[in-house]
DNA sequence: AATACGTGGAT
DNA sequence: TATCCAAGTAT
C-alpha cells in the first residue's frame, strides 16, 4: 500500500468520484437540506440498516419531531413507537439523550467540532465524521462497511474488516485523499459507490468511475476483497409466552428492562424454558413475578424469530387471569386499544398477530 | 478484543 | 434453506 499511495492521483481521483456523485447520486430524503438535526437523525438510522428500511422511517420521524427540540421534549413512549421496527433500539434512547443534552449544554445547536459532538451518546466515529462533513462541511473520515470495502479495493488493504480497530487504517486512508474544497461529497460518494457500484461479491467495475484507480481491478483481485472473517452460529432459546386476559378483557403486557435485549419494549409476559415443562415453568414465573395467578391453555402457536446473535423459539399460550393482579409502571392491564400505541419489538408484533388469528378462528 | 445489540432484503 | 449482510456503537 505505501508505494501505491504515492503514485496514487488524489486530485483526480477525487474528481473522477465527486464528479460520477453529482451525476448519479439517489434522491434520497435526507440530501434535500443540511440541517445537522436531520442529517445526524438519518446516519442514526442508517447504523447497519438498509437504505430501503430507512426513508419510510426518515419519513415519518421528521413529521412528528422536525427539529431537535421537538425531539428532545418528546415522551420517550412516543420515541420508542416511531423507532418500532427499525431494531437496535438503543439507537434511539442514545439520540434521545444526546439530543437533550445538545439542548441543555450547547443550547439546541449540534456542536461543529469532533471533540465535542463524539461525546454524545450514541455518537461513534463514524458519524462523528458523517455528520461534520456533511451537515458542517469539514474533513472528517466517515468510514463505515461501504467505505472499507471501496478502499481495501483501492489500495489493496487486506486487513480483516471484522476486526473493529481496522477502521482506523481506513480512517488514515481517508484522512490522506479526502477533497478538502468539498469534504461532504467526497465521504458520501464513497460511500454511495459502495452501495451502487463497488459492491459486495460481483462488483460493477465496468461501470466504476474510478476504475483507473483501482489497484484491486488492475490485479484483477476485487473479488477477493475486502477479507472479512465470518462470525460463529449463533445461540438457540426456548421462550414461553403468555397473551393472557382478565375478566374485563383486558390483556397483561411488561415493559422490559432498561437496558440489553429491546430495553424498554413492552412484550408479551414471558420467561426462558427448558423442553420437559414449559407451560408449568411459565405459570410459575408469571405467579413469582408478576403476582399473576393464570390458567394457561394448550399452546397456539410456535414461531421462531432470529436476532442477530441469538434465536428464540417461542411457544405462545392463552389463557385467563384469575383473580387480581397489582399494576405497576413495568406491568399492566390494557386494552387492544393500547396496545396499538405501545412499542413493541417485532418477535411481540408477530404473537400478537397470531393471536388475533387464533382468535379470529374462534380459539 | 470480542461480543451484545434487530430486522428484513439479497443471493 | 442458509448465509450474509446494511451508512456502527457500547461495553
Amino acid at each position: 500500500m505505501q508505494p501505491f499511495i504515492e503514485e496514487f492521483q488524489i486530485e483526480a481521483f477525487q474528481r473522477d468520484l465527486i464528479q460520477w456523485f453529482e451525476r448519479e447520486q439517489r434522491d434520497l430524503p435526507w440530501r434535500k437540506d443540511s440541517d445537522p438535526y436531520k442529517i445526524w437523525v438519518s446516519e442514526v438510522m442508517l447504523q447497519q440498516t438498509r437504505v430501503d428500511t430507512v426513508i419510510p422511517y426518515f419519513h415519518q420521524f421528521m413529521e412528528q419531531f422536525p427539529t431537535l427540540e421537538s425531539l428532545a421534549t418528546a415522551d420517550e413512549e412516543k420515541v420508542l413507537k416511531a423507532w418500532e421496527g427499525l431494531g437496535y433500539y438503543s439507537r434511539v434512547r442514545n439520540l434521545h439523550a444526546a439530543v437533550k443534552e445538545v439542548k441543555e449544554r450547547y443550547g439546541g445547536k449540534v456542536p461543529d467540532s469532533a471533540e465535542e459532538f463524539s461525546k454524545l451518546k450514541g455518537v461513534g466515529p463514524y458519524t462523528t465524521g458523517a455528520v461534520l462533513s456533511i451537515a458542517y462541511g469539514l474533513p472528517e473520515p466517515a468510514v463505515d462497511g461501504n467505505v472499507m470495502r471501496v478502499l481495501s479495493r483501492i489500495f489493496l488493504v487486506e486487513e480483516d474488516i471484522a476486526k473493529v480497530k481496522t477502521r482506523k487504517i481506513f480512517e488514515n486512508i481517508v484522512r490522506m485523499i479526502i477533497s478538502h474544497e468539498n469534504p461532504s461529497y467526497f465521504n458520501q460518494a464513497l460511500m454511495e459507490l459502495g452501495a451502487l457500484i463497488c459492491v459486495p461479491g460481483k462488483p460493477a467495475c465496468l461501470l466504476c468511475p474510478v476504475q483507473a484507480h483501482c489497484r484491486a481491478f488492475a490485479e484483477g483481485r476485487q473479488e477477493e476483497l475486502p477479507v472479512k472473517t465470518k462470525k460463529a452460529k449463533v445461540k438457540e432459546v426456548s421462550i414461553a409466552a403468555a397473551v393472557v386476559m382478565d375478566k374485563r378483557g383486558r390483556i397483561l403486557i411488561h415493559k422490559r428492562d432498561q437496558e440489553g435485549l429491546l430495553a424498554n419494549l413492552w412484550e408479551f409476559p414471558n420467561c426462558e424454558v427448558g423442553k420437559e415443562q414449559p407451560q408449568k415453568e411459565l405459570t410459575a414465573f408469571l405467579k413469582k413475578e408478576y403476582g399473576a395467578c393464570v390458567e394457561l391453555n394448550s399452546p397456539f402457536a410456535a414461531l421462531e424469530h432470529v436476532f442477530s446473535h441469538l434465536v428464540w423459539n417461542i411457544v405462545v399460550y392463552c389463557g385467563t387471569i384469575m383473580g387480581d393482579i397489582a399494576e405497576t409502571d413495568r406491568l399492566k392491564l390494557v386494552s387492544e386499544q393500547e396496545i396499538q400505541q405501545l412499542a413493541f419489538p417485532v418477535s411481540h408484533q408477530r404473537i400478537w398477530k397470531e393471536y388475533k388469528q387464533f382468535k379470529q378462528e374462534g380459539g
